[in-house]
DNA sequence: TATTGTTATACTCTATAACTATA
DNA sequence: TATAGTTATAGAGTATAACAATA
């Protein structure tokens, strides 16, 4: 028997699959008196790295329908952590971005939430690091539907 | 520089966390449409694996409160997907397990429900496959909350 | 026409709190 | 006392449907 035989397809799209609801469960659980949710998280996160944003956008790249993503931006700006402004030339459109209190809760957060898996990555060996850290750029192309370059 | 340089634990740790957040959320909206929800599935696939399992076990397991679990199987209880035995020796619990139409549906869902994300997966090469195979091993360890051995 | 955003409504998932029954 | 399960309540996330405004 080989020592890390290649699963077939399914399989390993199973595999991989049950592993990373686990753990977004998993650290959902470990993160839960934090103040943004998972969902906000990713959202902010999304605006520090790419600027002022449309719902439409948002919703599209978070793979959420618009009147959701909505929802969410709602309570964002409600909270203050997130502000609108018009978009110049769309009249449509808003562009949102994160204030300064967004852009600090959101740092916050971030070393939080992250401190858990962090630490439970320190334990592995540094060919099981690896394995993950190539993995994630994988799985973020795979999530974003880009499936034909690296 | 490095070909492939290992990240701080902290970088590699955020962007696995996205990564596999992105995938969830993609995964949610490419099967939409489906018989079963997320947490649903997971909960009959950890039938199908496990067994016959208390509410608190499966809980546990998901790392979810035992009373959204309670609620969980009890939609999927109503809905004849699951059924519940009394412990033969705690009086307190219920083992709750697969019933064949719960057994079906898990099937066929799993099989949607992997279509995409193998289909996605056949695009990659041998090594990156190869590359998500044992990160997925190494993700569901973490996730368990054990990271001492393998 | 197509796209953007909004409002209204409903369902699922999850949490906390308070309770009963059993170990 | 501690654990298993239940009931009640609430909030967040998501979806669909119907609508108005703009491109």
């Amino acid at each position: 028997m080989a020592r890390h035989p290649i699963p077939d397809a399914d399989t390993a799209a199973a595999d991989l699959l049950a592993a990373c609801g686990l753990l977004i469960r998993r650290l959902r659980a470990e993160s839960n008196n934090l103040e943004l949710t998972w969902s906000q998280s990713a959202i902010l996160s999304r605006l520090a790295l790419a600027g002022p944003t449309s719902i439409a956008d948002l919703a599209r790249a978070e793979s959420v329908k618009p009147q959701s993503m909505g929802a969410s931006l709602a309570m964002l700006e409600s909270d203050g952590l997130v502000e609108r402004t018009p978009h110049p030339s769309d009249g449509r459109q808003f562009l949102f971005s994160l204030t300064a209190v967004g852009t600090e809760a959101h740092r916050r957060v971030r070393r939080s939430k992250q401190g858990w898996l962090a630490s439970a990555m320190s334990e592995l060996s540094d060919d099981e690091r690896d394995d993950l850290a190539r993995a994630a750029k994988v799985i973020a192309r795979l999530a974003d539907g880009d499936t034909r370059a690296s």
